[in-house]
DNA sequence: CTCATTTTGGGACATTTGGCCCTACAAGAA
DNA sequence: TTCTTGTAGGGCCAAATGTCCCAAAATGAG
């Protein structure tokens, strides 16, 4: 059930094989973490893309004692640190649970034995790349276009579980404002 | 000499064969434009992946009679639209040459061809795409964790063509501040 | 439940930024 | 060349933002 979840996350609209589907579903692991926890601390290579069932996370850079998110995720969403996981660099930031989550996770070098034998499952990695990199160009549109009332009224809309389970001083950060700016433009409305 | 250049920035470090090598050249088409031509329009879907020879170009969506470009692309480097190119979707923007410009395209379905003949190309392409995600996401990280001054100084370290070739106006947009503020940081040192 | 800790929202003030306007300079066209 | 158009830079003022601070509220641990 969850299985089927995480792996029609990763198909999209795409066709797909039955047997790919089986081979998938032997390699994935559930795993459940409390909150607080560094699931890739900077530095380290990601060998995992995860799914998560319940809970909520983020990617962030230590900044001068600040975190900045640059990615959230929410329940139902794939997790992956793009760079340090498809390249298998060291990552820039870290990735870690801001509730007790639930995760599926599969390992990089299945990934691999999946692209392999099912072509097919590389189209699956392409078009996921393919809307990561969509939305990294469209938040760097909206960072450069608008003004940080009219982000924060973005973000709801297109994402409120963020203003939802976030603190302030992450929302913020995210926003490219301070805790004191998004303060003043939620006490305006 | 040329097809070279375009080749290999696409192959990049990755092994490539003699016949992939001598099919993409075949395809290859070489095209001049004066300074100012739009290549491709918001709306349009983008068939051509190009490689500047000559030339200065960049992609910018409009906003309010106003100009923000999310990318520039100077001589030796590939130019692509990615969503509307690798989706085969409307663009969301237009992309602009800022220089009468030398280039050579590669269409589509040819580049459709060149994965099916030969799976390394697919290759190249992720990588592409890898690379491209990656920079997004560090100008995510810089439009929100560092202050346009130092945002200014990155530019000029990392792409001063950028600097020595767009007018200000566009590289305030560029950077998310306005004209101003950009004229101020540069008064400073 | 209670206590310790964290998070939030807001006030005061300094700083930065943006908008408008005008002048000087540079670039392209004829 | 000369003319026209567009671009750069800076002054002035209003508006927005950031920093530092504190008190109230919320949260998590035991």
């Amino acid at each position: 059930m969850e299985n089927e979840d995480f792996f029609n996350s990763l198909a999209g609209t795409n066709k797909t094989s039955y047997e790919l589907r089986a081979q998938f579903y032997k390699m994935v692991e559930k795993e459940i973490h409390p909150r607080h926890t560094t699931i890739l601390s900077s530095g380290q290579i990601c060998n995992h893309i995860w799914f998560i069932i319940k809970g909520f996370a983020m990617a962030y850079i230590e900044k001068e004692d600040r975190k900045i998110p640059y990615q959230f995720w929410n329940e139902n969403q794939i997790m992956v640190p793009v760079n340090s996981f498809f390249k298998q660099l060291p990552a820039d930031g870290c990735v870690q649970l801001l509730e007790k989550s639930t995760l599926l996770a599969i390992s990089f070098s299945n990934i691999q034995k999946l692209i392999e034998a099912f072509p097919e499952f590389n189209q699956f990695m392409c078009s996921l790349l393919l809307n990561l990199q969509y939305s990294s160009e469209r938040r760097v549109f909206h960072l450069t276009s608008i003004d940080p009332g009219e982000r924060y009224a973005l973000l709801l809309k297109e994402s409120p579980f963020i203003i939802r389970k976030a603190p302030v001083e992450l929302i913020s950060a995210y926003l490219g404002v301070s805790r004191k700016t998004l303060n003043r433009i939620r006490a305006k409305k």
